[in-house]
DNA sequence: GCTCATTTGTTCGTATGTATC
DNA sequence: TGATACATACGAACAAATGAG
């Protein structure tokens, strides 16, 4: 005998229309989330799920496949189902890529840490970035070079709470991999959505000096905020870009 | 009895192991991209599918809602399953709109209409669009307005052959609604996804005089392709946008 | 290399609920 | 009110991939 009228089940006759597929799919999420469930862990296989939850296997199919069509999890035949990382989230998602032309060459990107420091951050950042005022904030500078010249200056604002410890990593880190990379496999934080505003901005100072251009020099300007589970976002990042060779280049 | 071994199911002893669900999602997909089932119309029901096809009604709803997350239907409980148009592809998609800061102030944006010509276009364009040497272009030249002041140039390179009859309409249609909803609701052709390089230019000429800036003035580039199905391209455009007000702003 | 248990993938059938016209 | 169409839920069977022994 299985179990009936438990938690996903019950309250159908008092009113409750909300699916059990959905109850069970809302159940997960909420543990993927809370981090119970940790990125590329294995969740219980359909079969256990159907009897602990007291459901049919199409439910907890229908649940399942939900989650997955969401990105919260991927599915392996013979194998299992898991939590998904950035890695698998990121098939879907489109990055920038900086082309000649449509079709053209692949660029060679180097990254080069400038500063990573804590910093009382401004009201502005705080806001963009929904944190108390007695919370600090990383400040992560880096550049990037284009076939081996200064092409792109970011400056990325991190919520300290969030990214414990970051401000230990040895600086190759940062070079070696992309910001994302460090992110899902140090803290297993999923980029769910993205908002930018692009803009054209004029160089000058310190950013003209590391890019190697005179002051005045319009370059392309790109604020992107990146937003992870119930809209909480985890980095305000501003990126300024030379555009005189090669072109930011994007799907969608 | 039902009708079995048909074209969809037979073969699966011959070594064929595509399923069933995927041969009949495609077989729907090639008759909606042949313009066969037009934006808009219904296709026909779960129950006559299956009977038709000798399939299980399980076997036609994994296809159709396949079709569904894939964008090239929409389903309407008690009504029916139908072939999206733009609008519908569009619920998804994420506009560009002009906004002063995150959660800023939206904009007030109208269209000008500065010319619409046939044109022998350039080996370039011809190129980008993938049309033959002996097929003739429409060149679709805009301005937007952003709180009545010029703020974006904006020219449009389309394939005659797929818009025939284009430079019949009056201009003020080219005023009143945006070229994606013209192109919808005249041609039904949906946008499948988009490829797009952002940089950065000095305004001149012409395009100085129409945005009512001095020559020399930055703007941002953005070349935009649009395809359709089978990545079919049936827009080339590019957009010249000033920035000093107000930024592009976008969700992805 | 083979067998076997496990797990997901596909397909079938049926029943009932809910929205639309 | 009834007919139609999609939405949810159940159960069953077999196929295909995986990994352990």
């Amino acid at each position: 005998m299985r179990a009936r009228n438990n938690a996903l089940s019950s309250n159908r006759s008092a009113g409750d229309h909300t699916p059990i597929y959905f109850k069970l799919q809302m159940k997960i999420r909420t543990q993927i989330e809370s981090g119970k469930l940790e990125p590329g862990e294995a969740i219980l296989p359909e079969k256990k799920l159907a009897e602990i939850h007291g459901v049919s296997l199409g439910t907890v199919r229908t649940a399942i496949l939900n989650l997955v069509s969401e990105g919260y999890l991927y599915r392996e035949q013979g194998k299992g189902t898991f939590v998904s990382g950035n890695k698998i989230r990121r098939e879907n998602l489109k990055y920038y890529r900086y082309l000649s032309d449509f079709g053209g060459e692949e660029v060679e990107l180097a990254i080069h840490l400038l500063s990573l420091q804590t910093i009382p951050c401004s009201e502005y950042i705080r806001q963009h970035l929904n944190s108390k005022p007695e919370e600090n904030i990383y400040e992560l500078k880096r550049y990037f070079t284009v076939n081996k010249k200064p092409g792109i200056y970011c400056v990325s604002y991190l919520p300290c709470e969030l990214f414990k410890g970051l401000d230990e990593f040895p600086s190759s880190r940062f070079e070696r991999v992309t910001l994302y990379n460090a992110i899902e496999e140090s803290y297993g934080i999923p980029t769910i959505f993205n908002r930018e505003l692009i803009s054209v901005e004029q160089l000058e100072g310190d950013v003209a000096k590391i890019l190697r251009v005179s002051p005045g020099t319009p370059a392309l300007r790109m604020e992107m905020m990146s937003y992870t589970y119930k809209e909480k976002p985890y980095e305000y990042r501003i990126s300024l870009c030379l555009t005189d060779t090669k072109k930011i280049y994007r799907e969608f």
